[in-house]
DNA sequence: GCCATAGGGATTGCATACAATATCCAGATT
DNA sequence: AATCTGGATATTGTATGCAATCCCTATGGC
């Protein structure tokens, strides 16, 4: 059961991470032959991994033109924040009467592994994966696949964004507060107190973005 | 502006055509030098075409072993119309208030034109498209295009089996009815009524696949 | 001076050809 | 008899090279 990986899905994830970490800003080109070089492969896995990407709402395909990475307007990051609250909140009450003691500690011990990041002063790479972790330790039991799948695919398409809000407001240390009341209301069972408080928590990231954008919009 | 179309998005689209109208039963192999030959391409645009449909949940890819159209659990199939109740009750919700006399035209004729079809006899594989047109021009004027594309999504990925319960129940007729209503309560303004409307109309529609995928279970 | 337009250059899109991997089945081994 | 091994075969995954398409610029007409 060898997990084999193409190369087109190893260029696929690489450049998933350069993107969502802001290496391209928003509208650049990608170039096949370029990523070709970087990664010492032909152009056909790189088409790959950017046909991979482009559904993944990453980049935009222009017929002869290229590949360029999206660039999301404030109101569609508002609406994709939007979704996140529905469906997420949606899974939030399917999984707390299914949590089981194990559960709760695997999440529990994924807000650990975050303390110890944080403290060490690691990276905000690792701490977009902690934070999709932690949120998917608490979904998974809702025993709903499909939805934790589009609750994802919202989460890479707006993870440029959530990154460069926390880089700017330095929102870390609030959200970490957030996710540690979160997982105690959930341990009590407290179903509507636990989804409206992850409803204030997306819609605060939200704003916090939209701020920023709207902010660097007026400077350029 | 370019209608330029590359051969894999051709070949994407027939192809998706083709597995929407249930030439592959699920599970079957797609193999690229026999679908090569068929639209007589070379296998890279195959590939391509492949891989869009598999982010579209289509078809899934084996390494070295191939694509094969995915089959949906009933569970499955259940989970993908609750997400549709509660995504297209919420768009719904925002573009009543929006909708003009023109989108509440627009929709109307969709349905004209979806009786002359019914009339004439004509097949069902124009059906899923009417069906798919009436909803989207009654969501359109929400606003929300990022919540109209995931609600895209899920038509593209459960839509086999929607097709396969219209066969076996002939509920088209009802449905008709309820398209009827639906868009006389939007024209009104009512928008609670219209939401459980729709909720029912999608709810039933599942359950009658449910149905015949648990018959088909039984005498397989 | 401004717009249309043709040719050069750059980049994609695709066909061909080859390399890599999984499956299958015969034969050996316990 | 059941399981393991290994090579043959089928099919995928990728490299290379070429043709098609688009952008850009320069040139000509008005």
């Amino acid at each position: 059961m060898a997990t084999f990986k193409t190369r087109a899905q190893y260029v696929a994830d690489d450049l998933r991470e350069r993107i969502l970490g802001g290496e391209f800003k928003g509208g650049s080109q990608l170039r096949q032959d370029a990523l070709a070089r970087d990664y010492d492969v032909s152009r056909i896995p790189v088409r790959e991994a950017l046909l991979t990407l482009e559904s993944e709402g990453l980049v935009e395909f222009h017929a002869h033109r290229g590949a360029f990475t999206t660039e999301l307007s404030v109101a569609a990051i508002r609406e994709l924040f939007d979704l996140r609250v529905l469906l997420e909140t949606y899974v939030l009450r399917y999984a707390i009467p299914n949590l089981t003691t194990a559960d709760l500690d695997h999440a529990g011990s994924v807000l650990r592994q975050y303390d110890a990041a944080l403290d060490s002063g690691s990276q905000i790479d690792n701490w977009s994966d902690y934070n999709f972790a932690f949120h998917h330790a608490l979904y998974a039991p809702s025993g709903l696949p499909e939805t934790l799948a589009m609750i994802g695919q919202l989460n890479t398409k707006s993870g440029r964004y959530i990154r460069m809000q926390l880089v700017y407001t330095r929102e870390i240390e609030k959200a970490e507060l957030e996710h540690r009341e979160l997982l105690e209301l959930a341990r009590n069972g407290k179903v509507e107190d636990a989804c409206r408080l992850l409803e204030r928590h997306i819609k605060d990231a939200a704003e916090g973005i939209a701020a920023v954008l709207e902010k660097n919009l007026r400077s350029a």
